[in-house]
DNA sequence: CGCCAGGGGAGCT
DNA sequence: AGCTCCCCTGGC
């Protein structure tokens, strides 16, 4: 168990914020996260928050995977005092934080994602586990970790209709089989610039600009990310008529959009 | 039953 | 860059 006093973290922030699927509310202060083959709960009391893992876990791994090293307020600092919108968005969601996932989960995930809603994502995203995923048991209970491309890659295109992916399942068995056969290199992709990431993301059928936007975003950690999605475009229009000023926020757009996101989809009964 | 929206994308012009 | 079509599920 490990105790950490820490600003601008809300667990119960980060996860609805939308980048992971696999974490959830377990508790009235509790939640539950499952990266990869992980597991981990923990529960915030103020800027308290409370690990139940070890030290070396927490430090080995949870640690990155929550950005825990970045100081948020030169973020926030730097929001323009003027831009009214941007100050209130980002006031509102001061606890989140950009995840390190992992590269693979991400890319499925966000596969996913297209014309598709968050509790239907996280449901879709559970299925494929449950079906495909290794069987895990911790201390605290059994889980599923994410399904390796190998387990998803020998499908026929339409099989995971039956988990709730619709026409998206030939995305994702499409992609698997790309990986699986080492023809799309993920390590590679993990060290490409922002530019070269998402270029190359976007081979990959069924990913196109935003989703490969999430993915350098939530993924690869490329804070200069800005995926452009209906929400997005909707409060630009009614807000920055004339562009997000990206000049202003020049490499970490993306923090900026998270801000905005969050207080699109759950800020409007503070919005004046 | 129809209609439409949900963190789009591919293919074409 | 803009347009059309794609085509799955849940909510109303």
């Amino acid at each position: 168990m490990v105790k950490k006093t820490i600003d601008n973290f809300e667990l119960e922030q980060i996860c609805q914020s939308g980048q992971c699927f696999r974490m959830k509310q377990v508790g009235e202060k509790r939640y539950a996260v499952i990266a990869g083959s992980r597991y981990l709960e923990a529960e915030q009391q103020g800027k308290e928050c409370i690990f139940f893992c070890e030290e070396k876990e927490f430090d080995d791994f949870w640690r990155e995977y929550f950005d825990m090293e970045e100081d948020y307020t030169k973020y926030i600092r730097k929001v323009n005092p003027r831009d009214d919108y941007l100050t209130v968005a980002v006031n509102f969601g001061l606890g989140i934080r950009i995840l390190r996932q992992d590269l693979w989960e991400t890319l499925v995930s966000f596969l996913i994602s297209q014309q598709n809603n968050i509790k239907r994502i996280r449901r879709c995203v559970e299925n494929i586990c449950e079906r495909y995923g290794e069987k895990k048991s911790s201390v605290i209970g059994e889980y599923y970790a994410f399904p390796k491309p190998e387990a998803l890659a020998s499908l026929d295109e339409d099989a995971l209709k039956a988990c709730n992916l619709g026409y998206r399942s030939k995305y994702v068995v499409r992609a698997a089989r790309c990986v699986a056969a080492g023809e799309f290199d993920l390590d590679a992709v993990g060290k490409m610039s922002y530019g070269r990431a998402k270029n190359e993301l976007m081979k990959l059928f069924g990913v196109g600009e935003k989703v490969a936007d999430c993915i350098c975003l939530f993924a690869l950690h490329h804070l200069q990310a800005f995926p452009m999605d209906t929400h997005m475009k909707q409060a630009l229009d009614a807000h920055y008529k004339r562009g997000f000023p990206n000049r202003r926020y020049h490499g970490y757009q993306g923090v900026m959009q998270q801000y905005i996101f969050y207080y699109e989809l759950f800020g409007q009964n503070e919005r004046m």
